[in-house]
DNA sequence: ATTTTTAATTGGTATTTTCGATTATCATAA
DNA sequence: TTATGATAATCGAAAATACCAATTAAAAAT
C-alpha cells in the first residue's frame, strides 16, 4: 500500500488553490515558498498524477487537481474537527460555530439566537456572517462556514438540511389605504405597480411572489429595495404595498408606523425556515441543538 | 492554531483500537513498538487529552478515545479513497471494491454481477464477503467493507441506502402437496409445523414471516435450516413448505425438484433490496454505478 | 534594457521519525 | 519464593524529512 499524503501537503495545496499564487499561499501556511513549492511537488509524486499545469510563469489546477481540492478539503476540515472535539474533552458545544444567514432572516433572529446561545452553551463561540444565499453556500462549500441559514425551497447543492420551521409572508401597507382593499385581500383593488418588493439578490423576492401568486402581475413596481426597513420605510409613505415576513413583523419591525398587516391571498403564503450543512460534516449533534433553538424563534415550529 | 495530528498517528490509533496490543498494532503498521508507542502519546498531547488508559501492563480506551478512533477512521478512509481516486487518474470505476452481501442474496446474484462488472469496468476489482447483517454492518463501520447488499427494512444504523428493488416471496412445496392446499393459498389448509424457516440469524425468516402474516403461527415448524438450498431439499423431501426469494427461483434454485412456487396472501409479500454505505463516504457515484448494475438483476427494479 | 514578479532548484541546517536496546511492571509458572 | 514471559514506556543514536535562505530561470512590466 502507497503511504497516504500527509495533511500538511494537503494544506498547502489548499492554499494554493485559494490563492492561485505560490508566494501568498505560503505566507497564508506560515512557510516559505521554497517548502511549499516542494510540498506541492512531493504530494503530485505521492498520488503519481499532475495535481496543476506549470508554464514556467504561472499554472493552473487541473481537472484532477481541482477533485482533488475538494476531497481535501473534507479531509482537512474533519480533521480540524476531530482536534476540536478531542480538545474540548468531546464537549460538542464548545469552540468556533461559523453561521451564516441570510438577510432577510438575520436582523430577525439573532438578537434572542446569540443571548439564548449564550445562556444554554457559554462555552459556545457563535460567528455570523450575513451574505446571500448563493455566496453563503459557496463559503459553506469552502469550508469558510459550518452551518447556513436560509429560507428554502432553494437548490442547496449536494448539502443537507433540516426544515426549522416556517415564516408566513404579510401583505404590509398604510391602514389608509388597506380600508379601500378590505380583506380578504383582493389583488385587484391595489393600484397598478404599486407592490413593492426586495432586489432579485435576495430570494424572499421571489419565495414572495411564489407563495402569493403574483408572477408577471402588472402591481409590481420595477423599483426594488435592498432591505426589508427600506420597503417598510416605503409602505409607510403611502408609496404602496409590500410583504413583510412574520418573524420581521414579531420583532417589531412595523411599529411606530401607519402600517397595517393583512392575511396574503392563497393558503400557504410562506417561506420555510431550513439549516443547511455539509453531508461530510462529524458535528451533525451540535447543528442539531442550534437547530432547536432556532426553531424555538420561529413564528412556525416544524422541527420533529 | 494547534497542529493538527499526522494521519500517521491516526493509523497507529485505528490498529491499536483494532488489536488492543501495542505490539501487534506496531506489526501491523510495519513501525516498531516503540515508535508506536510514542505515536500515541505524540496524539494524545496534540489533542490534548487523554485517549486510553494505562495501568503499567494493559490498557484501556477511554470512551474519548474511543470517539477519536470513530472519527479517525473517517479520516483515514478518506485519505485511501482520495489517494486511491488520484491515483486512478480520476477514473472512479477502478481499484477494489468491498461488497458485502446477506447468504439469501448472495448466491443469486453474484455470478451475474461479477461478470457484468467485469465486462463493463474491467479495472474494478470486485472483493465479495458474504455475511449476516448484523456482521456486514459492523464491518462496514470499521472500515473493512465499502458498501453492503442487504435486505431491508432494517436499522442501517448511521449508514445511508438506496432501494434497488423489491424480491417476492414465494411459497414453495411439493407439488402433491400443492393439489391439496389449491390457489389463492390457504394456510389453514397446510398440517400444523409443516412451513420450515431459516436460521432467526438470517433476515429473510422475518421479512418472510413478517410479509406472509404468520407471525407465532401454530403452522411453523422449530426446526430451522441454515441455507435456502437446505430448505428446498426438505420441501422436496415432503418435509413440508417453505418460502423461496423470486431471485433464487429464477436463478433455478427449484430444478432437478418436484416442487412448485405460489403466490403466498398478503399483497406484499416481499422484501425490498437496498445498497448501503457510510454517509462520509466519497465514492457515492462509484457506488450509484454498481446500484444500478445491481437493480438491474432484480425480480423488480424500482431504483430511480 | 532594466526591473519586477513568479516558481523551481540547490545546499545546508534543524527537526522529526524511527529503531534497537533497555527498563519497569505485572501475571503466571515452577 | 523465585524464574519466566509478556507488556508498554523510555532513552540515545541514526536516518529521514522538512524547512529556509539564496539563487536561478523565465516571463512580464517598466
Amino acid at each position: 500500500m502507497s503511504k497516504l499524503p500527509s495533511l500538511k501537503n494537503l494544506s498547502y495545496l489548499l492554499a494554493l488553490h485559494q490563492e492561485q499564487n505560490f508566494n501568498r499561499a505560503a505566507a497564508e501556511c506560515n512557510v516559505s515558498q521554497s517548502t511549499l513549492s516542494s510540498g506541492i511537488q512531493n504530494l503530485e509524486e505521492q498520488l503519481d498524477c499532475q495535481l496543476i499545469e506549470r508554464d514556467h510563469k504561472s499554472f493552473l489546477f487541473t481537472a484532477l487537481g481541482e477533485e482533488v481540492v475538494e476531497k481535501a478539503r473534507d479531509i482537512i476540515s474533519a480533521s480540524e474537527e476531530l482536534l476540536h472535539y478531542a480538545q474540548g474533552q468531546g464537549n460538542i458545544m464548545e469552540g468556533p460555530l461559523r453561521l451564516g444567514i441570510i438577510p432577510t432572516i438575520a436582523p430577525f433572529v439573532i438578537g434572542e439566537l446569540s443571548k439564548n446561545l449564550q445562556d444554554k452553551f457559554p462555552k459556545l463561540l457563535l460567528q455570523l456572517s450575513e451574505d446571500t444565499t448563493q455566496n453563503l453556500l459557496h463559503r459553506l462549500r469552502n469550508g469558510e462556514l459550518d452551518i447556513l441559514l436560509l429560507a428554502l425551497p432553494m437548490d442547496i447543492q449536494g448539502n443537507q438540511k433540516w426544515i426549522l420551521g416556517r415564516d408566513p409572508f404579510k401583505l404590509v401597507l398604510h391602514k389608509d389605504l388597506a380600508e379601500t382593499v378590505g380583506e380578504p385581500v383582493d389583488y385587484d383593488k391595489l393600484p397598478d405597480r404599486s407592490i413593492f418588493l426586495l432586489e432579485k439578490e435576495h430570494c424572499m423576492t421571489g419565495h414572495a411572489v411564489a407563495a402569493c401568486q403574483l408572477t408577471d402581475s402588472i402591481k409590481m413596481n420595477p423599483f426594488t429595495a435592498t432591505s426589508l426597513h427600506s420597503l417598510v420605510q416605503m409602505a409607510d409613505a403611502r408609496l404602496g404595498a409590500t410583504f413583510v415576513p412574520q418573524m420581521a413583523i414579531d420583532q417589531g419591525i412595523l411599529e411606530n408606523t401607519a402600517l397595517v398587516s393583512l392575511k396574503p391571498t392563497g393558503q400557504e403564503a410562506s417561506r420555510d425556515i431550513g439549516l443547511v450543512y455539509r453531508p461530510t460534516t462529524s458535528r451533525r449533534q451540535t447543528f442539531r441543538k442550534v437547530a432547536e433553538e432556532i426553531a424555538r424563534l420561529l413564528p412556525v415550529n416544524t422541527l420533529n
